[in-house]
DNA sequence: GTCTATAATAAGATAGAC
DNA sequence: GTCTATCTTATTATAGAC
């Protein structure tokens, strides 16, 4: 394997394990066995390795996602059965680790975090490697829940994204709250299912008018 | 005001911005117009300080959803009408940002963040300081939901939990999937209405079996 | 308790030989 | 393309005067 290849690798296991903030160049190279020098003459700066982590992942995701959402339009028309959408959603994500040609193993914990990392300076990035997603799915979901207006709408696909965000991010932490037990069934497949079932209840739950405060506008 | 709570102030604000990593003793101190070698008076180390600040908000938060929850056992016995259980556990965290007393206009986004962080060294200090809410949530949602066997449950507190950290985390990538236009509706009475009702919808939703994969142990 | 000065370390970046 | 050696900068931490 080359040069180029190993140090994605070793940096996306080591962004998993630390962040990339707090990973060095040097910790990457040396598990990739390559010289320091050489992730400045690849990536230009630790910046630009970071953003190629990224990329390498995310396009392949997002093209998957797609490919499923017109896949979908194809079967059924403008309006697609609601766990359908939610899994072509869904399912690519939680998928990158799973699929060992996608390698995404490390990946998702670190995308699942940055999704939560508004500062991160990959912010403008990301935005725009998902902007086609972002809308396609947005207008499909809308016709899917044509009884949610464009506010409620705005809102439960903020909870989506915030449910596989933190599902991605990985085990760490997702003992906080929930049994301590560890946990076999970390099955992808099983996952996805359980995930879109809780999704699919939350996006289709009956809007119930805030008593205290209801809404002007 | 102290030269101790001017550093909590300012760290505080600074780790919201660019989170923990990124952000040096020296903007800080710069930033609380205190002297660099206060912090290590103070705090002892940078990780003191982190923790401190942690510590400052999580203590009173989670004090006021035992608070809430007792007052809901008091009125309603063993079982907990799912709502008012949902709402006692995510006003108090989404509160902080609310209530002037508490002063967390920052604050939140860093909790938020950190829950999908599972490398920080503060992992196992949050740990500690939710296990007692983690424990008696879990088992009152357990009583509110008898329907659904353990694992579910796990899972889908992992889903409400995720979808909350999500919404503290901020605006910033909250834009990602949804609409780009910005919106006033930051009230937070609203934003934990609206949460409520789609955790709600998630935590009934009815368990189908997964088609292809049933569920074998 | 507060501050200045400085130590000690670690990091990203680059020059230049091969 | 690859590597060694080095530069420059930034950071945490601490010693010690006041």
């Amino acid at each position: 394997m080359n040069a180029n290849e190993r140090i994605l690798d070793m940096a996306e296991q080591l962004f998993a394990e630390r962040g990339p903030a707090r990973t060095s160049l040097r910790a990457i190279t040396a598990a990739a066995e390559v010289n320091l020098a050489s992730v400045h003459y690849y990536f230009g700066s630790k910046a630009g390795l970071i953003k190629a982590v990224f990329e390498r992942r995310i396009k392949p995701m997002n093209a998957e996602r797609l490919r499923r959402l017109e896949q979908l339009h194809q079967r059924h028309g403008e309006i697609i059965p609601l766990e359908s959408l939610i899994e072509a959603f869904i399912a690519p994500a939680l998928g990158l680790s799973r699929d060992p040609k996608h390698g995404g193993e490390y990946f998702i914990r670190i995308l699942g975090r940055t999704y939560t990392d508004p500062s991160s300076p990959l912010e403008a990035y990301l935005q725009e490697l998902h902007k086609d997603v972002a809308e396609r799915f947005r207008t499909a979901f809308q016709s899917a829940l044509p009884q949610l207006d464009h506010d409620e709408l705005y809102w439960r696909l903020h909870f989506l994204v915030g449910t596989l965000a933190y599902c991605m991010s990985g085990s760490g932490t997702m003992r906080l709250i929930a049994s301590s037990r560890l946990h076999n069934d970390t099955d992808t497949q099983q996952l996805v299912h359980r995930l879109a079932v809780f999704l699919r209840g939350g996006l289709t739950a009956a809007t119930v008018p805030h008593p205290e405060q209801p809404h002007v506008s």
